[in-house]
DNA sequence: ATATTAACCAAATCCTCATTTGGTAAAACC
DNA sequence: GGTTTTACCAAATGAGGATTTGGTTAATAT
């Protein structure tokens, strides 16, 4: 994960995630069919982390959904502070390796669909009526997804700035929007 | 581009650029030293296109700082839809190659500072002389641009939906946080 | 008209890896 | 104690694809 993580998996090359495990590239295919299932394999297993920690964090009971959502931004942050490797294999370096690509797609789509099913969770039943109902909520999921991304991806040249803070301002970059949205209002 | 906005950087031979151009790979390397340089130098070009074209286009008279940003947001998609390509190659694969990685973060930076300027430009003294103020311009700037760059993806699989409906989710999205920020008001 | 430069190409190079081969040695099994 | 499985590796193999070579022909310049 380090090596495909620190150099993108183009540039990681068998020998050198072999020498950073201490062991040779040989060995790796008696564990591996190919760099792709390497890869494939551990997109996957960080995909599941992510979504269990970021699910389980905002699955519990909370008085406001703004609560809920601060939580998740967090939480979402917590996981980018606490496995860098497998944040910049997820959503840093989308792959070129087509075997891959689609891996990565089916990745960033269950990523997008499980911030929708949150927004749905917390709108109300009107506006949920609207027959755009479900394209709108994924298209907010969507941005919300690549604005707390783009934010990861600054942070990582900005090391000073806590946590907390970029949460503040993920929350008031959209929070109005998404609140409306929660509220059954549209303006124009 | 075409086959470098299909392909992406790695999976584009320089047979099949050579192809789609009506040539042989020699005369590529006739014009240009490598196949790094190519994607650089049409990388650069593109850039200064969006760049100068959403640059007109807010640099008008608004009455309202929220219609120019209708308009901001309207040009970018508007570039997305006029050239797929360009934005394809700026915004969609992360080149993999160190040699391109640096014009990559580049391009990516100047385009953050531009919108940052944009929303300095709209933003009361008062907010500008808080001390973080440079850095949650920044910070703003950055979910703006990678929240649009969600949603031009995402168009992509949505072709059905027109321009101005992605121009208006990305407006109820994120303007009041905007709003707020240009009027200096923080809140908690 | 001749010299120079530009556009073009078919066929070699050549280099970087992923992947395989054909083993050894230690561990686990029975 | 012998057999099988597992962990391991040094050294090939081989493919894909960027880049060069060594030209020809058409255009431009003088």
């Amino acid at each position: 994960m380090e090596v495909f993580a620190e150099r993108g998996y183009q540039e990681a090359s068998m020998a050198e995630i072999a020498r950073a495990a201490g062991i040779t590239p040989a060995v790796i295919y008696d564990h591996f069919s190919s760099k792709a299932e390497l890869q494939i394999l551990l997109l996957e297993a960080q995909t599941d982390e992510l979504i269990a920690f970021v699910g389980s964090a905002v699955s519990g009971d909370f008085a406001e959904t703004r609560e809920r959502m601060r939580v998740g931004v967090d939480a979402f942050f917590t996981f980018v502070e606490e496995h860098p490797y497998a944040w910049r294999m997820l959503f840093r370096d989308p792959p070129t390796d087509p075997a891959i690509l689609s891996t990565y797609r089916e990745i960033h789509r269950r990523a997008t669909a499980g911030i929708a099913v949150f927004l749905r969770a917390s709108a109300p039943t009107a506006l949920l009526d609207e027959p755009e109902a479900e394209r709108d909520l994924e298209m907010f999921a969507e941005m919300l997804k690549m604005a707390q991304n783009g934010l990861a991806v600054w942070w990582y040249e900005h090391r000073d700035v806590p946590r907390s803070e970029l949460v503040e301002r993920v929350l008031e970059f959209c929070w109005i929007g998404l609140e409306r949205l929660t509220e059954g209002e549209r303006w124009s």
